[in-house]
DNA sequence: TGCCGTATGGAATAAAAATTCCAAAAGTTG
DNA sequence: CAACTTTTGGAATTTTTATTCCATACGGCA
């Protein structure tokens, strides 16, 4: 019998997935005894905390000692607890975890063929995309629309890294017939008193922040003006100069960023002012 | 002295929502040292893995030792990490169901809406840079990337809804010191004469194909000087003058394009030539 | 009712994580 | 350039958390 019990015992194969742990522990629930099921229930209702929560916080909430809960992840298939989390851990922030080591990585053996850099740059800007997609602020957009919805012209800067995204943007706008004015630097001139009452700006800037633009946008905040910020994280300096701040998450590659995620929302913010304005 | 800076020490009034952890983080980021900074701009970034990340994770990703991070949760006014992790397991909602169901509910809005908008271009982009990825000739890819390499001066040229693509080029170049120009039709100026022998001509151009960037390519041809395209079919008119043509496959949506793969595509180009020039 | 196998709770132990502390480095100021 | 302050890295320590183990309770069966 011992041998029998042995061989049907649970294999040890641990779900890889969130999906593959639901199935499993569907199929497994019914025939547990008492403690055990408590734990599948008090999971089941509760998967998403089991990223967040300590074994005894998770037995508390089941009513059993933690060390039923033990068992219960062992039975699944997991060595115990920790291992169980980290697979929940992991599908919340899917792929991040080594990316920058990649890039870096690859930083280091310069001997990447052009394919092998766009394979990079591919993947970066479909991570990129994909970021953006999950942690868009849709109030803040909405707001940041609205805004410039309202302006008589919109000035657009962004420079050095961020003036392909703001010379985009003045071809969107020119294409949609709005008024708006891109500040580009050009022979150094100060276009500052081009901002009349009624306008609005629209600042794109990335670490290290570009001075000239923090200026235009501190210049316009101090009129009165309402400004609207493109930038890659709350802290950066534009966040206080701003009515709205719309952030972009975008991977580096050394000075380079793809892109693509800035390209992708300033783009949809142009188009959305355009067709609010008709 | 001692009784001043503890008066004026950092009162420890840790922030109680998140909110009022973003605002605290963005007034204080700025007249931060060195490390503690790194902390501020990566937990900026990385917010949302505060909550299932332990010290040592997150310490890593900022690229600091554990002790800056916990110096810097202090700093914040928590009494230290485990406190501060507390807030963001409590607010914890997982960001699964991911992406894909995320992209359905943005559609899913009132269409027009921005965040609809967005969710399209983004959609539009990720596509665009699949199809690049499957599509990309590598040997054409090498052979421009060995031709450009070897010039003196590369010219780069693209305008109009190509010229976001060409300045990003331009500024890619200038950063890895690979001399270039830009040239960006300002004052309609034409700067022909600045092609010398040795140089190259990048040109980037797509339907309907803009005539001075047609130009250029061709009077650079006419003179011996190798020719790169960038474009989106074999059968645009640059095809003629160039002596290798990369072709973009780009998704639009609406009347504009995404523009990321073309991007990927000219940084990867950039860097390429960059590293084989040292 | 007494036997046996499974299930259970909790105390003991091991592992991992957070936190403190201090010596050394870097930076400032007179 | 010396005295002083601030910042830093890492080793030592403490606390928390996970995990194991075993004595006991329970339930079915003869």
């Amino acid at each position: 019998m011992t041998d029998d019990s042995e061989t049907l015992q649970t294999p040890p194969i641990a779900p890889a997935t969130v999906e593959e742990f639901r199935d499993r522990l569907a199929s497994i629930t019914e025939d547990l005894p008492k403690r055990l099921r408590q734990c599948a229930d008090h999971i089941a209702a509760n998967t998403d905390r089991i990223a967040v929560s300590t074994v005894a916080e998770l037995a508390a909430g089941a009513d059993v000692p933690p060390s039923a809960l033990m068992r219960f992840c062992q039975i699944i298939g997991f060595s115990g607890f920790s291992e169980m989390q980290k697979l929940f851990r992991e599908a919340y922030a899917p792929g991040w975890p080594d990316y920058s080591t990649r890039l870096k990585n690859l930083k280091a053996n310069r001997a990447g063929s052009p394919a092998a850099l766009l394979a990079e740059f591919v993947e970066a800007g479909r991570l990129s995309l994909e970021s953006l997609a999950k942690s868009v602020d849709e109030q803040v957009l909405d707001r940041a629309v609205a805004t410039l919805s309202r302006a008589d012209t919109i000035h657009v800067v962004g420079l050095r890294r961020a003036f392909p995204v703001a010379s985009y943007l003045a071809y969107v706008f020119e294409k949609m017939a709005v008024p708006a004015m891109l500040h580009d630097g050009v022979g150094k001139l100060d276009h500052r008193f081009a901002l009349r009452p009624g306008d609005a700006v629209l600042a794109i800037t990335f670490a290290p922040y570009s001075e000239e633009t923090l200026t235009l946008a501190a210049d316009a905040h101090a009129r009165g003006l309402p400004v609207i910020g493109l930038t890659d994280t709350l802290t950066s300096p534009l966040a206080r100069l701003a009515d709205a701040v719309v952030t972009v998450p975008e991977v580096d590659f050394g000075a380079f960023r793809s892109l693509s995620a800035t390209i992708a929302l300033a783009i949809s913010l142009a188009v959305a002012v355009g067709s609010a304005r008709e």
